[in-house]
DNA sequence: GGAATGATGTACT
DNA sequence: GTACATCATTCCG
């Protein structure tokens, strides 16, 4: 896990495609492999939830790397990050897809109807299918919830962000090239 | 105090 | 492709 969440925000954006996330849950086991991160700053990045400094909704992205930031977004939904660089600097990498790996029965059950492809291809969909919550917020990736670094390179594709107002010219998405586990 | 907005997903035309 | 659910946070007066 330190290997993993070591050096800039973007390396670690880069380096947790391909790593497995792991969820040993009450009702079960789900993984999957990731295939799309985001990156938010904490300087120069007008779409970080830490530009703004330390709030109570976004207290947990100024942790140690290594820990989960997780929070509400549109009312209804939440999104899962794994936060990186020093205590008190403010930077994550938002988990945007993950091709799934085990659990697949679960991740149907909690996603409801819904076809494979489409069971982690968006940030609160993976959320929903590996049985992520607010509970998690905060939390360190050491226990149930926890990556696994990949083995082997991989090839990266790097585009600007989906979904954001501001900073949406910076370069800051990556995805494991040819996956077509990926969103939109 | 009130209004607008948002790192989304789903359903419907 | 467009509409809308739904609410905490943010921004404005």
């Amino acid at each position: 896990m330190n290997a993993l969440v070591a050096g800039s925000t973007t390396q670690v954006a880069r380096r947790l495609l391909g790593a497995v996330l792991v969820h040993e849950a009450p009702d079960g086991c789900t993984s999957g492999r990731v295939v799309e991160t985001e990156a938010y700053l904490s300087k120069g990045d007008e779409a970080s939830h830490s530009r703004m400094g330390t709030t109570p909704r976004n207290a947990s992205m100024f942790l140690a790397a290594g820990h989960a930031y997780v929070y509400r977004i549109y009312g209804m939904h939440h999104c899962f990050n794994v936060v990186t660089g020093p205590v008190g600097e403010g930077e994550a990498v938002l988990l945007r897809a993950l091709e799934p790996l085990e659990g697949l029965e679960l991740m149907r059950e909690r996603r409801g109807r819904s076809r494979e492809l489409d069971l982690c291809s968006g940030p609160a969909k993976l959320v929903q299918a590996m049985g992520i919550g607010p509970q998690h917020d905060g939390a360190q990736l050491d226990g149930r919830l926890r990556l696994d670094l990949r083995a082997s390179r991989v090839e990266v594709d790097v585009g600007p962000r989906i979904g954001v107002t501001r900073g949406a010219a910076l370069p800051l998405r990556f995805r494991l090239r040819g996956s077509v586990w990926c969103s939109r």
